[in-house]
RNA sequence: GGGCGAUUAGCUCAGAUGGUUAGAGCGCUGGUCUCACAUACCAGAGGUCGUUGGUUCGAAUCCAAUAUCGCCCA
């Protein structure tokens, strides 16, 4: 017996381990079926679920379950990602509580304490993702730092220093000074400040005056090394080959003429500080410029910094704004508002600086992986997105890969301190070729960003040659968030094409970011977060899973509710019990009748129920998730269950046998798995669970059983047309009591004037009395009844007599609103239909559709004016 | 500064390739505990699609300008 309300808890827990343990989840490489494979964005082993992965998750799964239903030979690789610098972030702060440091543990000590604290919570969001229903094959999970996947990393790094694009090099990066690494352009945000425009003055080394240049950073000057103006800049042009007097440091500095400076920013006049900002490190170079460093990894002044060497970087900003300002060379303040970058981990604010790190050239890479993505051998949907990737793939610049942590992929260099001899292997190497000296691996690691480039094949198995590669590469679609357009899928597309000679994946679909109700971005720090787990708590996987659906429309973002939360739950519960009657009334039948049903109601769910499924498979293959969730949302609810099941009460509780019930239970049984089955790839408990009690059912479980097929000879457009015009009359008369106020345990009389479709309502007479509340359905002919409200459905006159029930007033009021608007409408129509050039240029089909509503809006109103001729002349008007 | 996107009922949003009498959910109003469901049923009110021009026989849908909001890159 199954119970009124849906209860998701009792349910899902065993369902999955189910999947699982009947590895229904397992790919096999070896399947005939028409590979679907897919690699999910691997989240860090930091992390716990959020939202953003929920929708990321929830959508990857519709389309696995889908795939796998619909015959593919679908896999779904799961794992997870090191995630450098805020996994080691996390261990650090775990040291910090027991009193101790990285520093103080060893490299070694360390690493072995981030193993093993990955051992213990890293499994966290995999749990995670099984309660949220994802068919992953878990016995394909991987981890970036497993050894295959280094080895893999190892690989990609050889055969790109010998081909010479990893090198290294002194250049501007952005460092962190919390995190103590260098950090690449990506990982550096920039966010827009209120900070100030201050106007400083560098007297001229001859006395003759100063020249004045306006900075953002005033900190910076004390390694300033020129200052420089535009050539072209007539205010200045005289000045450029003399010498300044750098204030506070008190040495000559020369003054400089380059086109990169903009004259119309400031003053026109720009201090030049080749080691801590890159343009200036730019215009350095061009002119030979002295490199001054002044601020350390710390953040802190250095020896440079004259009588600020040690100070914090903000700090001495201040104090050298006091110096300057007691010293008269202060000119101005003006408020400025500039972006200002941070850490994407902490949050700190980097330094640009000077540092010797490794790099990796992008331009090679990127053409062929804009090519890839122009002549759509990857496709990216929605399209937008492709001009957000062109953009930034067509301005690449040399990606920094080095980072000064110790939780990574230790880049596979080692250096000889005798002789210099600098070796890059795949292999561990400990001497020296040459000089026999020992050798020193690189203490840095590889951007985490770098390993999870070369998830697609990683994954699979490269470099070796695996079944599983040949198999699943190059893998379907990618489904990601656009965050990590840059960082993740256009490197992925750059690294499979340069290694696997194959893009990755031939679509990516971008999906968006879940905010909450009022559009703010969740955030821990704003406290707008919805734990993802809270929810399917309360209201079970299946109604969390079916609203992130319904809201993924493309291109736009997920305003995420518990309203809409508990719409879903609320449908899940309908599902339950609307399965609840239907396995009532099949009461373990189980044999499919092959013979047609002439029941119109069974031919009308049939044929509707195939359209739903067609439209759902189109839908989901073009992922639009939430025109999928709807259909079938719509469908179920507002056809099957208000519609459908009504109908067939009558028969099968035995009120009518006109019509043979086991065909009726048949339809029901075969249009209930259905249901399921299409169901299923969003709702993948309630729909099993359902699907077990259902007699006849196909396979042990719902999720290897084939989606429906489509059967056109279902499909049948005469009796749903027919069932439009019985739905249309019962409408009507509902529609009549309800405006006038009949209580639903009322039955009233009702005469219809049927205009030619007599023998179908009669037909239909007891079911169309049943819906409507009819006591008597009488069928006439000539002068329509007196002293009654009408409704028009169609040609379909429909009377109510009402007799001291009705207030005439009221029934007119309702009647010349109903009028009033067909008329509006009928006008519209008039008037395109009389337009020449309407009817000269439409295409036939238009005209004549436009044609036929008119005709019948002018039947509905004719038959709508006598009605109200008639009651005019009752109420003496 | 460059680029992109959004603007449709009270709220949140759907509305491929222009041809619908512009839809849904929630909320609201009125009526019902009717033998699957009150997490329900029945009925109803409520938008002319940010603004202004244009293209077209025809525009919420295409173009241009404009306003507001948001995002990305510098």
């Amino acid at each position: 017996m199954m119970e009124k309300v849906y209860n998701p808890h009792s349910i899902e827990g065993k369902w999955y381990s189910f999947w699982v343990e009947n590895g229904y989840f397992t790919a096999d490489n070896s399947f005939s079926g028409r590979p679907f494979s897919m690699v999910i964005p691997p989240p860090n082993v930091t992390g716990s679920l959020h939202m953003g992965h929920a929708l990321n998750n929830t959508l990857q799964d519709i389309l696995a379950r889908y795939k796998r239903m619909a015959g593919f030979n679908a896999l779904w690789v799961p794992g997870t990602d090191h995630a450098g610098i805020a996994t080691q972030n996390v261990v650090e702060r775990e040291l910090a509580k027991e009193g101790r440091s990285r520093e103080e543990l060893g490299r070694d000590k360390f690493i072995e304490r981030v193993w093993e604290w990955k051992e213990h919570s890293g499994n966290t969001i995999i749990e995670q993702l099984k309660r949220l229903g994802c068919s992953c094959d878990w016995s394909r999970q991987r981890f970036t730092m497993d050894a295959g996947l280094s080895r893999a990393v190892r690989e990609v790094f050889v055969r790109l220093y010998n081909e010479g694009l990893i090198y290294r090099d002194n250049y501007i990066i952005n460092w962190c000074p919390r995190c103590k690494t260098a950090l690449s352009d990506l990982e550096a945000e920039h966010e827009e400040t209120q900070g100030s425009l201050w106007h400083i003055r560098y007297p001229l080394a001859d006395g003759s005056g100063y020249l004045t240049v306006a900075t953002t950073r005033p900190e910076t000057m004390l390694g300033d090394t020129a200052i420089a103006v535009n050539p072209s800049d007539e205010r200045y042009a005289q000045y450029v080959g003399k010498d300044v007097i750098l204030p506070i440091v008190e040495k000559r500095i020369p003054v400089i003429g380059d086109s990169y400076v903009d004259t119309s920013f400031g003053t026109g006049v720009l201090k030049v500080t080749p080691a801590h900002d890159l343009n200036d490190f730019e215009i350095g170079k061009r002119c030979n410029l002295e490199v001054v460093k002044v601020i350390d990894d710390d953040g802190k002044m250095n020896e440079n910094a004259v009588h600020y060497r040690g100070m914090d970087r903000f700090e001495c900003r201040e104090k050298i704004v006091q110096e300057l300002d007691s010293k008269g060379l202060l000119e101005k303040i003006e408020p400025y508002a500039l972006g200002v970058g941070k850490c994407y981990r902490c949050k700190t604010v980097v330094e640009p600086s000077l540092s010797l790190q490794w790099f990796l050239r992008m331009k090679p890479l990127a053409e062929p992986a804009i090519e890839a993505v122009r002549s759509h051998r990857v496709r990216i949907i929605p399209e937008m997105w492709e001009k957000v990737y062109f953009e930034w793939m067509e301005n690449i610049r040399d990606w920094c890969i080095s980072r000064q942590i110790w939780w990574g992929h230790r880049l596979p260099v080692w250096y000889c301190d005798r002789c210099n001899k600098t070796y890059v292997s795949t292999e561990d190497l400990t001497t020296c070729e040459t000089c026999k000296g020992a050798l020193r691996q690189e203490t840095d690691v590889l951007d985490t960003w770098f390993s999870s480039g070369l998830w697609p094949f990683s994954t699979l198995g490269w470099p070796d040659d695996t079944k599983d590669l040949k198999t699943y590469y190059p893998t379907s679609v990618l489904i990601t968030a656009f965050d990590i357009l840059f960082f993740w899928v256009a490197r992925m597309i750059m690294m499979g094409i340069r290694f696997m000679g194959e893009v990755p994946f031939s679509e990516v679909y971008i999906h968006a970011l879940v905010r909450d109700a009022e559009g703010k971005k969740m955030s821990k720090s704003k406290g707008n977060v919805i734990d993802p787990l809270i929810i399917i708590d309360e209201y079970g996987t299946d109604a969390f899973r079916f609203a992130l659906a319904m809201l993924a429309a493309q291109g736009r973002d997920i305003l995420l509710s518990e309203e809409r939360i508990e719409g879903a739950r609320n449908f899940a519960n309908k599902i339950w019990n609307a399965s609840k009657l239907s396995l009532s009334f099949l009461d373990g039948e189980t044999a499919p009748v092959k013979e047609k049903s002439s029941f119109l109601p069974d031919r009308w769910i049939r044929s509707r129920v195939q359209k739903v499924i067609r439209d759902a498979e189109e839908s989901i293959e073009t992922y639009r998730f939430n025109e999928a969730a709807n259909l079938i949302y719509t469908f179920i609810w507002h056809e099957f269950c208000d519609w459908y099941l009504e109908l067939i009460k009558p028969n099968l509780y035995g009120k009518v046998t006109a019509f043979d019930p086991s065909l009726t239970k048949s339809v029901l049984q075969r249009t209930l798995s259905d249901i399921l089955k299409v169901l299923h790839p969003l709702m993948p408990f309630i729909t099993e669970e359902i699907y077990q009690r259902l007699p006849g059912r196909d396979t042990a479980s719902i999720m290897v059983s084939p989606f429906p097929e489509r059967d056109d000879a279902e499909i049948d457009e005469e009796s749903e047309s027919r069932m439009n015009l019985v739905m249309g009359v019962v409408d009507v008369v509902r529609n009549i009591r309800g405006e006038t106020g009949i209580g639903p345990n009322v039955r009233v009389e009702a005469m219809v004037r049927a205009d030619g479709q007599q023998s179908l309502l009669q037909e239909y007479e007891y079911y169309i009395k049943e819906l409507a509340k009819i006591e008597h359905l009488t069928f006439v002919d000539g002068r329509p009844p007196e002293q009654s409200a009408v409704g028009v459905y169609g040609g379909i006159e429909v009377f109510v007599p009402l007799k001291d029930l009705i207030d005439v007033s009221k029934e007119l009021g309702r009647i010349q609103k109903e009028l009033q608007k067909i008329e509006d409408d009928g006008e519209r129509l008039a008037r395109k239909l009389n337009n020449p050039s309407f009817r000269e240029k439409a295409p036939a089909e238009v005209i004549e559709k436009n044609e036929k509503t008119y005709a019948e809006l002018q039947k509905k109103r004719e038959k709508l004016l006598s009605s109200k001729g008639l009651l005019e002349s009752l109420s003496g008007n």
